[in-house]
DNA sequence: ACAAAAGTGTTCGTGCTACACCCATGG
DNA sequence: CCATGGGTGTAGCACGAACACTTTTGT
């Protein structure tokens, strides 16, 4: 009897890079990595904390469902990227009837700041609170693919304005991975492999002065891959 | 009414590097990359060919399932690496019942030739019969996936035998990413990354004389990623 | 001695980092 | 005219590709 009643969620990990007011932790150093969850109000786990997501529906695929379910925390048109991640099988990771959970992974640009629930808040990844089930594990899986795809895909589009300067796309860079990244290489870098192009306009300084900065725009906004071959490439 | 009959599939893309003779559209040039495929007796799609795996049970998680399901055909001993790829969910991807597919890599070392049951065989990735459903698309998927770690991770592991010599690895790359690799820059790049080390034995040279080869061996058996960075590396 | 296979050394190019220096704006 | 933030130029390094040359075996 292979199969009794099992059941199908999609999870999804939303990241957006934002400011949080300066604790005694974290010693205002620009904007950080911020994942967006919501507090169980029911047991099990109640007060814990979760991502959101829910039942796959039996009309819709995957990537579908993570659409709807998100449309029911943020406009769905705040998600700039959505990508599979894993699938969480363990037969008692839920309590209850047997769920398995495919993650997703979802980015939401700096700029925009979607009216949310009640009972739903962005964490800073670097203090999370305490998550329900395996939701933890789930958020440090997403984390780890997103800084990987940042040093080989043009996947920053996805938290990054349609247009901006490069200091804002450097703040963006040293949230997502937690170390400083340097302006000028992080340009050369971006340009050479035509993940980025100028627009040709400049922004206002700011209050206290300044060159006017440049602005630029991603190429493209869908996942490229743009450093294939970190060894081995094929020959010329 | 979210659910109603939804079954949970995990389906196996088996690679393994291997010789076939050869043929006018393939004229002998080393081994090749092969998947394991059986051919469907039974509509629906009688005749093509199809990824081994089937039905998750109540008690495994997808792994576990995965490895049990190969046990049918190879055996399970001769699979050095197993990883989790991406999920098919189009409601309509099959007839009948809604399955979900969860699908799989695993590496056979070119050393092993497992028995086969009567419908199941080898098949060169680049020239597949007609397949089942999907499964083309998931054969194609596993095949990029394992030509990008390659590149960044010692996966080839799995495809090697325990000790081998330089020509051989050479070989095993070569069938897996298509297209020419030199021994010589192989042995270098792996040997930096720690990846490789030499046993001290030499292997006995073939029949016709030359040198005899050093043998190596991989430092871990287990997925290592060895190159992490392509760009934006933390700073020192 | 010669062919075959393996291993070593050297050169070259490229892509990334780091850092010094130059430019444009507000006060 | 100076502080502030942005952009440019350049030197150095680390890595990998290509290829010539040397070493060790069998016939």
């Amino acid at each position: 009897m292979p199969h009794s009643n099992t059941h199908h969620e999609v999870l999804i990990v939303v990241f957006q890079v934002r400011h949080f007011p300066a604790t005694a932790q974290s010693p205002r150093s620009g904007p950080e990595l911020a994942v967006l969850l919501w507090q169980r109000a029911l047991d099990p786990e109640a007060g814990s904390w979760s991502l959101p997501g829910g039942r796959l529906h039996d009309d819709e695929d995957l990537t579908t469902s993570a659409r709807r379910q998100l449309a029911e925390k943020v406009d769905v048109r705040e998600v700039a990227h959505l990508e599979q991640l894993s699938v969480f099988s363990e037969p008692h990771r839920v309590p209850g009837a047997r769920t398995i959970a495919s993650t997703y992974l979802g980015l939401v640009p700096i700029t925009s700041d979607p009216q949310l629930p009640d009972d739903t808040s962005w964490h800073p990844v670097s203090h999370l609170p305490e998550m329900s089930f395996d939701h933890g594990i789930m958020v440090e899986n997403a984390r780890a693919r997103l800084a990987a795809k940042l040093s080989y895909t043009n996947i920053a589009y996805g938290l990054a304005p349609s247009e901006f300067a490069m200091s804002t796309l450097r703040e963006i860079y040293c949230a997502a991975l937690g170390y400083q990244v340097d302006a000028t290489n992080l340009q050369r870098v971006l340009s050479r492999r035509n993940v980025l192009v100028p627009t040709g306009t400049t922004a206002p300084p700011g209050r206290t002065g300044g060159r006017p900065p440049a602005l630029y725009r991603f190429t493209d906004s869908r996942l490229r891959v743009t450093d294939e071959f970190a060894a081995l490439r094929p020959p010329a």
